[in-house]
DNA sequence: GTCTATAAGAGGATAGAC
DNA sequence: GTCTATCCTCTTATAGAC
């Protein structure tokens, strides 16, 4: 049989990242065949492979992606006034950007390790430079005497670690409105890296 | 062929389980195969039908098992005094139990979605009682006027994912002592919820 | 660009010998 | 209790028709 109505490459390759980062997201890469991404698009197996050479480079364009957007979406947004200013920015920006994609978000804290050993050295990189953002923002804090960290590194993983974990419990329909949220977080990082 | 030299049911069963905890929190569950399982405990695939019903139960079995230690020396350690002390109690405990065991940790974070509905509900279920313990703490810090928490649940959730964060990074050889790190993060910790 | 069909192999789990 | 052998299903990826 032929196609069924006729060609969607502009349209198909979308939904094939669409419904691969979906279906990641609820059942992980390794537990996800090419049969079940092509039954959510709608068509059959073979046809994925004119938009990805395989499964593994499905995944990596969805978490490099996701990290090189995160990076230019941070810089649009980031100021440049006094720490404490800088690293409320930093905090709330990340909130926000990571309720908006907790497929993405999830994926990118949860497949490393299904990524082949070159594009787990990307993908880390870019990570790196993220990570970096903000222990630019703790070390300005401790010159300018605001900030009191006793290791820079590990607070801002700490920080990280803490405001991504938001994505692992919050619902959109759940007690608390993003605002909320945003807020009691932002407060707990001010708090713990105060002088 | 008959068996190699002689039965060996009380010492594979802990083998099995090793190997696939090993296994598991290094590739994922979905990734591992019975086959790979066994060829680590050094036997072949059907025989670990002698220790296990099926793959399923082996990941369940790690889990909960973990769960339930891990409130049982909890509860060991715990003491009765004032909310900052039995709050600094449980931070350092819950670093030091959880650099202890990497990888049981790892799975239990990472896997939950791979348990079967039924044995999912039994390993949040004891998850539950965990963060049950610190909200306790912290509720007790608000009525001593101790700490200032705008949502006790969230700021539990929160400190738990700050803390359990560092297994994702903590290397044995690395910078920094495990004190050190215990350290650093109780003094976060401690800030964090600060009245 | 999508289909059907299939190659080539890996997966979980079981049967029966020893 | 462990082995070998095997069943049957599912897997990724490709070939060629339309």
């Amino acid at each position: 049989m032929a196609r069924k109505i006729g060609s969607h490459s502009e349209i198909t390759g979308p939904r094939v990242r669409q419904a691969a980062l979906t279906l990641f997201a609820r059942h992980g890469y390794a537990a996800v065949s090419m049969r079940q991404i092509a039954a959510e698009v709608g068509v059959q197996a073979g046809a994925l492979y004119n938009y990805t050479a395989d499964k593994q480079a499905l995944l990596f364009d969805l978490m490099q992606t996701h990290m090189k957007d995160l990076l230019v979406a941070l810089d649009a947004c980031s100021d440049t006034g006094n720490a404490l200013r800088r690293l409320e920015t930093f905090s709330r920006f990340h909130i926000r950007y990571h309720l908006d994609r907790p497929d993405l978000v999830f994926i990118a804290y949860m497949e490393l390790r299904n990524l082949s050993d070159e594009n787990f050295a990307a993908v880390e990189a870019l990570r790196g430079r993220y990570e970096a953002r903000l222990r630019d923002i703790l070390t300005q804090g401790i010159d300018e005497r605001a900030f009191s960290v006793p290791d820079v590194k590990v607070a801002s993983m700490a920080i990280i670690a803490m405001l991504t974990g938001i994505t692992t419990w919050y619902r959109e329909e759940g007690r608390l409105s993003r605002a909320e949220v945003e807020e009691i977080y932002w407060q707990m990082v001010r708090k713990a890296v105060s002088a």
